[in-house]
RNA sequence: GUGGGUGUAGCUCAGUUGGCAGAGCACCAGGUUGUGGCCCUGGGAGUCGUGGGUUCAAGUCCCAUCACUCACC
């Protein structure tokens, strides 16, 4: 199999843990913070940049690749990979949460997705095998089942249908994805239930009897409390098999990485270091600041004195603030480069302290730094 | 020189029969969780060109004056 998970070691007051992934095209260490890139790019930056800030492996969107450039276009580069010159793993999702959040007119039937194009307002259907396909063509070395992901709160009933529809689909994924790729390319099946434990237990069971290579927690922040967000990954995450990567979908700030981490999630990915980056927000261990504050407009220092990444290697607040009132395209580059390379290297000191037996020091430290830096307000 | 137009927040401009001075942008401060380089929330800010007059009350009506601008001499 061109694919395996191995754990390297375990916390041993909580449920954090580091493991190998090994997948088509390199081996990612966990746990890991992926990257979005959703048009087969990670906004503003180039893939050297992105080695550079230490990125084993990104995310790209099923739903925006289809809709543009088209299957037809990345067929003739073999993959996403050659595409967009990224020659690490590629996981790619499913496009059922952009049909949830992107799409209008949409029509959840048992067939599949029907929905309106975001771009064109052209109609598609979304079916599970179309999304494997899809993913196939974009040679993603973690493929995701199609889900139905549903909005906060929901009432019981909506979620367990959702899940089980969901639980339908990922057969017909899993089938999809069986007779073409013969199990080359990983494929993750994802728990639904909304906040509720026997929804969560119900989907986990039936998704864990199908023996997927990894499993993910869909449908969290969608608007939920912190609180809840955490108590969901706290009885859920133990639901997975535990030979099995974990991760959690669209999730989070750094103290959620920590967070949950704690909790025994290996794999995260969020919007939130390159879309706040392009929103002046910029992320540190003692908070984030907001670089279009007066207070930096004569700020000669970097934005993290402790931070080794290009940007705070080489600019001051004063020019990132420049930058971005001007609204100048190097603001972006500088800004994402900076938040991705916080976020990644957030994740390779949980990997250290976890090897190292030290995750709760870790933990504690990550919040005193936090807290301190907020009494300080920098 | 003659006739007309315009002067209100940093900028562009609304402002009703005279009745608490307004908007957009900019600025300042928050927010942003499987991405539309967006978006959302809040805030500070004005001697209404200037000086008189009428009126209980004037950005608004009257007189004078200044600046800018257009047309014609």
């Amino acid at each position: 199999m061109a694919h395996s998970f191995t754990l390297v070691s375990k916390s041993e007051n909580t449920k954090a843990r580091a493991g190998k992934l090994e997948l088509l095209h390199g081996t990612v260490h966990t746990p890991i913070f992926m990257p979005v890139g959703t048009l087969g790019t990670v906004k503003a930056l180039s893939p050297e940049e992105l080695k550079d800030a230490g990125a084993q492996i990104i995310l790209g969107n099923t739903y925006h690749l289809y809709l543009r450039p088209g299957t037809e276009v990345i067929d003739l580069f073999s993959g996403l990979h050659r595409f967009m010159n990224w020659d690490r793993p590629i996981l790619t999702d499913s496009g059922g949460f952009q049909v949830f959040s992107l799409a209008k007119l949409t029509k959840i039937t048992e067939e599949g997705a029907n929905f309106q194009s975001h771009i064109d307002g052209s109609r598609h259907l979304l079916t599970p095998e179309k999304s494997v396909e899809v993913q196939i063509c974009l040679d993603s070395d973690i493929l995701m089942c199609l889900d139905q992901c549903i909005p906060y709160p929901a009432e019981e009933k909506q979620a367990k249908d959702a899940l089980e529809l969901t639980t339908r689909w990922a057969r017909r994924c899993k089938k999809t994805w069986e007779e073409k790729t013969g199990r080359k390319n990983a494929l993750f099946g994802i728990v639904q239930g909304g906040m509720y434990e026997n929804l969560r237990r119900q989907s986990a069971e039936q998704l864990g009897e199908m023996d997927f290579p990894g499993y993910a927690l869909g449908g969290l922040s969608v608007g939920e409390p912190k609180e809840m967000m955490y108590d969901v990954a706290e009885y859920a995450l133990p639901l997975l098999p535990d030979d099995k990567p974990k991760y959690i979908m669209g999730v989070g700030t750094p103290e959620d990485l920590v967070e949950l981490t704690a909790r025994g999630a290996d794999m995260f990915d969020c919007v939130m270091p390159s879309r706040n980056a392009r929103n002046a927000q910029l992320f540190t261990p003692c908070g984030t600041l907001n670089i279009t504050n007066a207070r930096f407009r004569s700020d000669t220092g970097p934005v993290d004195s402790n931070c080794n990444c290009y940007t705070c290697r080489n600019y001051s607040r004063a020019y990132l603030r420049h930058l971005y009132l001007s609204r100048e395209l190097l603001s972006y580059r500088l800004n994402t480069i900076h938040n991705i390379h916080y976020y990644l290297n957030l994740m390779k000191d949980m990997r250290e302290a976890i090897c190292a037996g030290e995750f709760e020091h870790f933990r504690k430290k990550f919040h005193a730094d936090l807290k301190e830096g907020k009494n300080n307000e920098h």
